[in-house]
DNA sequence: TATGAATGAGGTTTCATTCAT
DNA sequence: CATGAATGAAACCTCATTCAT
């Protein structure tokens, strides 16, 4: 990478460097920022990434990023609001597509995990800074999307219970931070290049708590 | 009590009442101090609470903690290792007592979930700042210990299916780590006095997972 | 105008509409931006005003100012100055003209209270900036004109007083410091949309300061 | 001085420079960083002037003045509170005691140019930066003091107007307007050490416009 | 032991100015 | 000429820690 040639204090090499970069827009410039950060953010969180360590890690002096967004929370609000953004678009098109609870549960499990390795800034700022954010003004959104999301799963559940394919003394809003907690939770270990892949991960995680959820739910149907 | 008798700008008051409090033995204050602290961690997180609002929250000057802590780390430090050394001590004598592995794995959840609220500030903080501390050679033995956690819960696990009690097509680890996110991650919502006591709470999540795990696991038998 | 077209954002939008702009000649743009520059200054200040604002106000972005301009001084340069050049003129004609003292001092009043609408960023800037910028070399005329302007006036009251119209306990120098203080100090509150015109503001203040100065001054004559 | 004493990177000498300036009480300290605040506030003013630059001239770090005052702000705070409060309950005596108008307006303006020097700084921001700081809530204060200033002035002439001893045709706000203005903006010039004292200075100032303001206001009664 | 003033590094943000395009 | 990204110094402020009293 151009930083990686430049020297501290060698403004002839910096030069060089952004003239080099400078083939992007405007617009892809703002969004490789946003990337940089976030990615600092999900590896230290928001409060203790520093805009310094964003500047650098992005080539550039922590000023100029006030070129591009008006404050650090701004970079957090961008990141935050694409991934809830998203989610809430599939969620629900998993839950009109798929009828059948079980199915529509899965599917809302797999997209779940599927989002843990393109949004993992989000996430762990989500899951490490959210009483601190939804503070702010300018978060007061994070309440109301998580109270939607909520809602769509719970539904998804107390469906299933009253269908009778779910079991039916489950707490359907117990069940539902239960679930989501474990998942998003994983963000903190689960790295794709490992072991697992996010199939697979999600694969696991259905054994383990789609017996506990349906009434009837092996893959080889029982015969008793 | 004493600070009711404190008039703000009185150094003198202030002293007296120091005096009064002081009846207690060095260990007493300290554990007092260490107990206000935890109290802020779990609400703030170790990072965003300052030594001042230690302070303030027990009545000294920020100064004053250092006669009694060489650093902040050093009381986050005192927290971890205490809920640590306890609940290695516990998971311990669980296994030791309880042979059977459903029977096992059923109370170190139980022991899991009832370790929530006396211990919120050592979760939290292991939750959130764990990356950051576990850099630091003050807190090496984090790692150390939560192997030896995961190596307990694990075995209980691997015997379970050794044994044909348990699903052999779970992946054990990632079972484990399931199992300790999901319950550990409630520390943020799970309050006391809400609707759920924590027995309930852990009864719940029993039901979700357990059913997962042991083959034939509905606490009445199946009769067919 | 062309700023009614302008989509935010739209840099095309924004190129096309600098081209409608610019049939303006290079002079005429360098007028216009002296203009908004000093709308903002009497407003907030010289450097409370940033130069993104003046560019803002303007329909252009901050670093283009710096093709008219050498620097955010020389815009304050340009308005001091233009506004001194026209004042100094102004004062010398009307001493030129009037060489009664009491008419003399009249129309100095007046003038200077006409000055305040169409110069009020000057005013502003050299009553709150005065003695930052008066360090600058570039500002290094200020003192001089101020010398000028005080000569000519103290002039005026040293006449009247030497012809036996003016009261002779005057300090000459502290009355003009007075006279020019309140008047000039004005600029802060008059509005001329407002209660009062500016022939009516001087009007008032002639009435509350020439019968302290003039031996006989009322508006009708005395007749003992 | 201590500071002049010190030389920067020392810190041995600094730590001498700091015990034998220590003998001060807190609030000692306290008040002697305000005074150090208002004679760079009176020079600069409150925007110009930085928080190292009072530290510099106190003989601390700026991070130092945090440990008295919130902000920078709350150091303006204390210096503006000060001075309205005393001029306010001046004000007040003042026209308790004097029930004449002529000698109370006199009594007024002398109390209004002995404040000039005591509280310089106060006066420079108030008229440098009350329309900046006048936004701030903590500086709602201010537009209420100064009506209330305001009202006090303003009755004096209307009594004055009512009893027939001052002229009828003075617009009495505006007459207001213009002695405080033309006596608080002589903060910018007036020199206590300089040709005049400040009762000098009131003098002329009376002799200026109490003839414009009183029917009958010679030294010497005119006799017809 | 407690105080509380001070440190000093480092946090976020602002802003006049430069310059390749 | 205008753009707009970048600079880099400097602004206000925070905070764990030290230390003389």
């Amino acid at each position: 990478m151009a930083a990686t040639k430049r020297q501290a204090g060698s403004s002839a090499t910096r030069t060089e460097a952004r003239a080099a970069e400078s083939k992007q827009s405007s617009s892809q410039r703002r969004q490789a920022l946003v990337e940089v950060a976030a990615e600092l953010f999900a590896e230290s969180g928001f409060r203790a990434t520093t805009v310094r360590q964003i500047g650098e890690a992005a080539g550039v002096f922590s000023g100029s990023l006030y070129h591009h967004f008006d404050s650090k929370e701004a970079i957090a609000d961008e990141i935050l609001s694409t991934y809830l953004d998203g989610i809430v678009r599939e969620y629900k098109s998993i839950v009109k597509e798929h009828t059948d609870p079980g199915t529509a549960l899965r599917e809302l499990v797999r997209a779940a995990f599927a989002s843990l390795e393109p949004h993992r800034a989000a996430i762990t700022i989500l899951q490490n800074e959210r009483s601190y954010l939804a503070e702010l003004p300018r978060f007061a959104y994070l309440t109301k999307v998580e109270n939607e999301v909520r809602r769509i799963w719970v539904k998804v559940l107390d469906t299933g219970i009253a269908q009778g394919s779910f079991h039916k003394d489950l707490d359907t809003k117990l069940t539902y931070q239960f679930l989501r907690d474990a998942i998003w939770v994983a963000v903190r270990w689960f790295a794709p290049s490992g072991r697992l892949s996010v199939d697979q991960l999600a694969d696991q995680y259905l054994k383990l708590v789609m017996r506990g959820i349906e009434l009837d739910s092996d893959e080889a149907p029982r015969l008793w």
